[in-house]
DNA sequence: TCAAGAATAGAAACCTGTTCTCATTTGGCC
DNA sequence: GGCCAAATGAGAACAGGTTTCTATTCTTGA
């Protein structure tokens, strides 16, 4: 079973390319914006191809989060959070993670939606979500293995991320609530 | 303004029956056994009606949400938590919340995903069902006013039970995870 | 009692996510 | 090169949330 053969690679731009169409769409005009006949078309593909690759609009936004949080993810290698403390460094690297959510409010409402909609189906792409960032999270802590307890805490802390994220993209609450509610936690949870 | 006249007195009735035939059709089958026109027929009004009661299918399951939230608090009256500690009091608490639910987990699904999808339109629900809970939660820390710092725990907390929530509902997590979530994140905060 | 206006019933129409069908193209294989 | 299975394109069809429209019923206030 050739992975490299030239229907692979065919594969891999068409869905690239849906990936792509989706998030211009979603930075326009949030979730409503992304319509799935819309998608296929940017993408120059057939509506029944883009349900070939994400079985639903839902699974379709999460996959784009999952290539975000993971981007987030790559780009802390390159440059590491600061900060004396462990409560500090967590402290860097959820408001760098939010800044970046904040310059794109309408593609990460659609985003946060599919997350707080997400369905027994999609709970794969879900968990891919919460492991990256609980992953970042306990990252920023120390060098080495986390801690039973360092797990438990950065899991808290992805879950009042999401939350937050929540009460955000709903209007419940302005954008800078998200960081001040994530530092708030991580000074309560942290050292 | 007659409050009380015969005009608002059916209309109490209608939206009473409107969220009762919501709950109904979600125990059944969940958030896609609540489709509008059942709805009308169960409660025996026109699909206009509802519509004109509740602006979404989001309002009415967010409505009837906040109706469960605000139960569970008027009942915590009757019999309140128990525990010696804080920490001890609000795990009863959350754990007692948590198993009204999984009780009903259809209807509990439904809610939840209104409650993860909520958009800025209804922003007020969502934050009566958040208020809601975080007065809850501080209710069961002590007598009186609560500190700043108590407002920013039980804040956080009622931020775990979402996620975890939606978790739940999503597939993600076992129904068992909600409860130990919160136990663990409460006794990390409370005390 | 009665007229004016709002509220409701009933049903069609519209929008978008999803599914289905079929003809055509593409890639892998002999 | 030629064949076969899989993938894709193109579009219709379906499903359920939402809107719209008109006739009818009900409430209120004179």
């Amino acid at each position: 079973m050739p992975e490299d053969g030239a229907l692979a690679r065919n594969q891999a731009v068409r869905r690239r390319r849906v990936l792509d169409a989706t998030l211009a769409l979603a930075d326009q005009g949030g979730f409503e914006a992304v319509q799935m006949r819309d998608v296929a078309a940017e993408a120059g593909v057939a509506l029944g191809t883009v349900y070939r690759y994400f079985s639903s609009k839902e699974r379709l936004l999460l996959e784009a989060n999952v290539g975000q949080v993971e981007a987030l993810g790559a780009s802390l290698l390159d440059d590491p959070p600061t900060g004396t403390s462990p409560a500090d460094r967590v402290v860097d690297v959820l408001r760098r993670a939010c800044a970046v959510l904040v310059k794109r409010p309408e593609a990460t409402a659609a985003m946060v939606r599919a997350l707080g909609t997400a369905q027994p189906s999609e709970a794969e792409a879900v968990r891919r979500v919460s492991q990256a960032m609980t992953a970042i999270i306990t990252g920023a802590m120390h060098e080495g293995e986390p801690s039973e307890r360092d797990r438990a805490v950065a899991r808290a802390l992805s879950q009042v991320w999401l939350s937050s994220l929540i009460g955000w993209v709903g209007g419940v609450d302005g954008p800078e609530v998200v960081g001040d509610d994530l530092e708030r936690a991580t000074r309560m949870l942290v050292g």
